[in-house]
DNA sequence: CTGAAAGCGCTAACAG
DNA sequence: CTGTTAGCGCTTTCAG
């Protein structure tokens, strides 16, 4: 693993640099170079071990192989598979992740979308801040390719991938509705990306569609920043201030996580003084007692579309004309006797 | 974010390009520029949005301000709060991380080094598989920054920052011996990375230091790549035939949690009819009714130190006088009801 | 004080 | 069939 350029090896073949570069990147035929010395090159590079200087070649030819990735928070577990799943699926491309996480913040994310692309990333995946917009703009002109996962731009045409947000809380309302619960609070952040948007927005709609009026107090919105114990306070206290309500939804992972430590310290009994729902399956929701009813991300499909739409664009695949509407995966009702 | 390179600042600045070069990177005083001629350069990178090519910077300088982190899997929690951990470390210094998952498969192990050296990384993080060996020496030997993580290898002086593994499972047995426990059963994988070993070591070692003869049958090892189901019966099965057991340490987190799954199959009650504790805090441990005793290993720290050890190689720092030994660091003991 | 020139390692056009 | 040449965008002497 020394340091080995074209150069040396060109010189061991006693042949020139440009030589050994089109028999290494399988350019025999258009430069009509002999087999025999096609295979003599290849054999002493593969001798000493020679691979290509890769910023040599991302400087010349423009592409780096590597994908800029930015999540919210990489220790996230549904980001953590995601992320997973991205870098089995863009390896089979020979491509690499470069990552970085938002935290949320908006300012952040604009910073890391400019590093990325002067570090002249192939392609972006981005789970998208609320704020996020003009930034995105900025990225679209740069033709870059791009594709947004968890999340959208409804007004912005940027190929998307997530899953059916709307249709996970409408079958969480569903199952309640079937199930005789007929109050149930929504717990979710107060930040206003479509992916929470649409949570709420589903939520309100069943009960619509079942006519009873939407109780603005019983819509519960956590600042997604604030520490963990606080989150819990906040639960726990509008579970106190509404002991009407007969069950909950969360609508992220790690609200469910709060939730669960919040109806602990209430003392309520799940499922018998109150039902949950939470959004995002993990392994804590399925081994709790008593199992916790999740929706459940289809992360792998999410992950295989992403990466399909990104390479269409990188290889200028024509049939990549990109509709408008994000490609949305249904999610998985897991029941178990939380409800 | 369009491309602008430094040829045309300088077209705008009526200036050479090794000018402005200067002037960006602060070499004002070397190059002895005007203050003035300094001044206007800035503004104008500044308003048309300058940023230099990070590929024909790194070509040039032989810097890449990225930093290999290979690992496990990201999509282990234990993993995933390392990663973000380090990324927020490595911020500080304005670096990047691209990162790869080994799967616990040595010769993908080796290809990822290789792959990341050719791609010019500052310097690598590694937590590496049991059979690292010959790529971790081929590494040192070019000099790259290197730390390892979580593991490490006693023949090679290479730093490396990691938990005291031995005192974490010491202070489970003497919990169990405290409380009165005397047939623990160890449940760990197959593994011969050493962290591992370690830990299954420190169960002989208390055994022994309490004149208790050590059990083979007492001792699970599991394939690490089993799928988690065969796990979770490996490990049913294990209690099944040793019913004399009344407790059980699972030496990582994905085998507690396999643990649990594995017990409420048995029916037995935790921790009246067996005692646990697991290796590593979860949400799933803290939340579990009852609570799951754990060992919480300080990831902030490993991360905060590793990072440290790695720079004082990226700058050549004197003082980085590479001890022999490890930098462990003590996990907590986080007592719950499971004991 | 400033700019011209070389070169990092590689690839692609083109000339032999 | 193969080698020469130019140049990707930047930094770094070094000459003026």
């Amino acid at each position: 693993m020394k340091k080995i350029s074209i150069k040396d090896i060109a010189k061991m073949a006693g042949v020139a640099p440009s030589t050994v570069s089109s028999v290494l990147n399988n350019k025999n035929k258009e430069a009509r170079i002999s087999d025999a010395l096609a295979d003599k090159i290849k054999l002493i590079s593969k001798k000493v071990g020679y691979r290509p200087n890769s910023t040599a070649v991302s400087l010349r030819t423009g592409k780096t192989n590597i994908i800029g990735l930015i999540v919210e928070d990489i220790s996230n577990p549904f980001f953590a598979l995601l992320a997973k799943a991205l870098e089995d699926e863009i390896k089979k491309h020979d491509y690499r992740i470069l990552y970085c996480s938002t935290e949320n913040d908006d300012i952040n994310a604009a910073d890391l979308v400019q590093m990325l692309f002067h570090r002249q990333v192939d392609g972006f995946l981005i789970a998208p801040t609320a704020g996020m917009k003009k930034s995105l703009i900025e990225l679209t002109e740069t033709n870059k390719p791009l594709v947004l996962i968890d999340r959208y731009y409804p007004e912005l045409k940027i190929p998307s991938v997530l899953v059916d947000n709307k249709l996970g809380i409408t079958m969480c309302m569903d199952l309640f509705w079937a199930k005789g619960y007929t109050k149930t609070g929504f717990i979710t952040t107060n930040v206003e990306q479509v992916n929470m948007l649409e949570r709420e927005e589903a939520y309100r709609d069943s009960l619509k569609k079942n006519k009873v009026a939407v109780s603005e107090k019983f819509i519960l919105k956590i600042p997604i920043n604030l520490p963990y114990a606080e989150k819990v306070k906040k639960i726990n206290l509008f579970i106190k201030k509404n002991p009407v309500l007969d069950s909950l939804i969360f609508s992220t992972n790690y609200l469910g996580i709060a939730g669960l430590e919040a109806i602990k310290l209430c003392r309520l009994q799940i499922p018998q003084d109150i039902a949950i729902i939470s959004f995002d399956d993990l392994d804590l929701f399925r081994l709790y007692t008593p199992g916790i009813t999740t929706i459940s991300q289809p992360i792998d499909e999410i992950a295989k579309q992403a990466i399909i739409l990104l390479f269409n664009q990188i290889n200028k695949n024509p049939q990549q004309v990109s509709q408008r509407k994000p490609y949305t995966f249904p999610p998985h009702l897991i029941t178990r006797k939380s409800v």
